[in-house]
RNA sequence: GGUGAGGUGGCUGAGUGGUCGAAAGCAGCGCUUUGCUAAAGCGCCGUACUCCAAAAGGGUACCCAGGGUUCGAAUCCCUGCCUCACCGCCA
């Protein structure tokens, strides 16, 4: 969430920047200080009555003690409590609505960030590895021979959009899970956590998702908690409504979770395979930090995310997201796309981003400066990274036609052999 | 799921209708004194919002959250959330 503080001082500066994401928000910081506006009136209306009503309560105290009549007092006190509620409820609601509007905006990018309307505006920034000619099987093909995954049987029990791995395909999968995580937290530093991923609704406003994008979501309890589609929800609101001793961070966590995404307005896209599913596994990585930490912190967390493909073998190239691409929340954006010879594509499987103090303050996340003062976090986050393109472009880069799947080997002792068919 | 007990400032912990944003202690900050990694004394020490051009200084709100009773609520009532204990059920 911005500052509301941002949005009077600046108010075209914010427009401006905001513009470059949409032509929709503009008008939606206009609306929020209208309501701003009349919200400060309203309250600066109540407080002083409110004050006077506390004058008066103070006076009938002590009248009562001195055995004085106070009744005159009471009846003036009653005579302007109507007013007072009303004025009062109309507060409330201003504040609510404020809020609510607030949280639908999105996050400034970030100066550095390319300007640009859609995807095809993204700034490839550097690639890795020699790309292999795209004429492999592809992975459902794969999958099929070896015997890795069943995608038909899936679906009878689950619907389109799941897996079911199976025999060395399952092994495979927690191979690559222990292999990923193992990388992290001894090789990077981070902090191995095992978080829910049923959460609340607070969580979910808290990084972003909500309320902006409930229908990509699964909820329950009437909207009351919510499958993270992503383990940065669980991750970053950990320390939600905390302040933090500036000596502990930056703070570095992982998890691998199943993460569930309904991906409303996606049917009929890349449907085939393993590419898009309602429920996959992913391992996440995030930080909390100070805002003079931050942007290094990005650049390392994106090389921890990069180290993956490398090691994997995996031909990958490293996007920055232009201005109308990067997420809700975010300032500024890495995706990392490895490429997928079945596919002739490349695939994202991770998304490395810097939200500079916007979650944390949804999140009331803070840390107390070496002032003494209550400063709020800067939080970031990737993939490090999603299994299911993993697992793709694995299986086409390392399998020839017709052929075994050659592990890399790093994986090898993970996985316990050395390939696979 | 049932029963019971609770949720007060960074922490411990008083406070059951009025002058309580809240005693006291600890921690923290500043000063003084004592020549020795410490003690004692004194002072300061919550957050958010808001008014004022700003500073100084006011004001309002906050004792888990949301409602209610009352001229007045940390204190009484209702609901929710959470914690703890025991019972039941269960991977």
């Amino acid at each position: 969430m911005l500052d509301i503080r941002l949005l009077r001082e600046a108010p075209s500066a914010v427009k401006a920047r905001l513009e470059t994401r949409s032509s929709q928000f503009p008008d939606l910081v206009d609306q929020i200080l209208a309501i701003d506006a009349r919200r400060r009136e309203s309250e600066t209306r109540v407080q002083h009555l409110r004050a006077e009503k506390n004058r008066l309560s103070k006076e009938i105290g002590m009248m009562k003690k001195s055995g004085g009549d106070s009744s005159e007092f009471e009846n003036q006190v009653k005579g302007f409590a109507s007013e007072m509620d009303d004025l009062g409820r109309l507060a409330t609601e201003l504040d609510a609505e404020q809020r609510d509007l607030l949280l639908r905006v999105p996050n400034l990018p970030s100066p550095g960030t390319p300007e640009g309307r859609e995807a095809a505006d993204n700034a490839v920034i550097r690639s890795w590895g020699v790309p292999t000619p795209s004429n492999s099987e592809d992975h459902v093909t794969i999958g099929e021979r070896l015997g890795l995954f069943d995608l038909e049987r899936a679906a009878k029990i689950s619907g389109s959009g799941y897996v079911i791995h199976t025999g060395a395909g399952a092994r495979l999968e927690r191979a690559l899970i222990n292999f990923l995580l193992d990388l992290q937290t001894r090789s990077h530093g981070y902090t191995e956590v095992a978080p829910p991923v049923l959460v609340r609704r607070d969580c979910m406003e808290g990084t972003g998702q909500l309320p902006k994008f409930e229908e990509d979501m699964y909820g329950f309890d009437g909207g009351d908690s919510f499958l993270t589609p992503t383990a940065e929800v669980s991750l970053t609101n950990i320390h939600r409504d905390e302040i933090l001793s500036v000596s502990t961070l930056p703070l570095k966590y992982t998890a691998c979770t199943p993460c569930f995404r309904r991906e409303a307005g996606s049917a009929g896209r890349e449907t085939r395979g393993m590419i898009r599913m309602h429920q996959f596994n992913k391992v996440e990585l995030v930080k909390i930090c100070t805002p003079e930490q931050s942007s290094a912190e990005l650049e390392t967390l994106t090389a921890d995310a990069e180290k993956v493909l490398q090691l994997l073998q995996l031909p990958y190239r490293v996007l920055e997201l232009c201005t109308g691409d990067i997420g809700f929340s975010a300032a500024r954006t890495y995706d990392l796309e490895v490429w997928a010879p079945g596919q002739g594509a490349y695939l994202e499987v991770s998304s490395c981003s810097q939200f500079n103090d916007y979650q944390a303050r949804r999140m009331n996340l803070r840390y107390k400066n070496a002032e003494g003062k209550n400063v709020f976090c800067h939080t970031l986050n990737g993939s490090g990274t999603a299994l299911p393109r993993l697992y793709v472009a694995l299986l086409e880069t390392h399998t020839k036609p017709g052929g075994p799947l050659i592990l890399p080997d790093p994986l090898q002792p993970y996985f316990g052999a050395a390939q696979i068919g």
